[in-house]
DNA sequence: TAGTCATTTAGCAAAATAGCTAACTAAAAA
DNA sequence: TTTTTAGTTAGCTATTTTGCTAAATGACTA
């Protein structure tokens, strides 16, 4: 892992906390699931996923035109024991997790057509 | 203890990483110590310092003229867990450690005077 | 091969942050 | 009571960071 300096620097946003969360309790996603629970744009995610991946906070694997996000290996176990005690108390975190649900329930594929429909449709 | 948001950014600056790595070491430290030890200006320690305490991460107590920070009472035993296995590996910290012994060695008294000289003499 | 699609990189404006000095507060000493 | 001292608060500038859009990349699809 990175110093703990880098690694609170990267955590010291609360987009990227919120990667972090959802990644503890998702094994993997998707760059546009992300944009979808975040709602930001993709280039944004794109660039805090990259801080993320600096502090050697998560790993990245290519999947065609797809990239898919995990927690490091090995991601420190204190760490993951104080984020998972400390962050169940945040509204935002919890809200997160439902909202992942329905992103999850679907496919990445569309989940990026409903991207770009709403993309399309907001001028 | 405060959301892990606002804890992490508390501790996403060199100056502030030091002080918690310091006081994780050193039951308790004057702000002329802290000074001494970062060699900032005092005004900017002490913003530091108040940065980590509404982060509640350190907490003061005031004895005459001079205030001691210690760690906050309760401080979470991961977060403390993770700090002290991945701060030991810093050069930065480690010589810390060496110029605190230093420091403690004196009474604060001689720390702030000494402080007062330097200041006095550096035009 | 040309076109589309998911993601990244580059470049810009607005907001946040760290450093400083100067002015203020509270406590001690002269 | 006046002065000194330790620390905090206010106000400023320089730097960093976040968000965006536009352009570039790399990979599938027609």
């Amino acid at each position: 892992m990175e110093t703990p300096l880098n690694i609170a620097k990267a955590l010291a946003d609360g987009s990227r906390m919120r990667v972090v969360a959802a990644l503890l309790r998702h094994d993997e996603l998707c760059v546009c699931q992300i944009v979808e629970m975040l709602r930001l744009a993709t280039a944004t995610v794109s660039r805090h996923m990259s801080v993320l991946q600096n502090a050697r906070l998560v790993q990245s694997r290519k999947d065609g035109r797809w990239v898919y996000y995990r927690l490091a290996e090995p991601f420190s176990q204190p760490l993951r024991i104080w984020l998972l005690e400390s962050l169940s108390d945040s509204q935002q975190i919890v809200a997160d997790q439902v909202l992942l649900e329905t992103i999850l329930s679907c496919q990445p594929e569309d989940v990026c057509r409903q991207q770009k429909k709403r993309k399309a449709g907001d001028g």
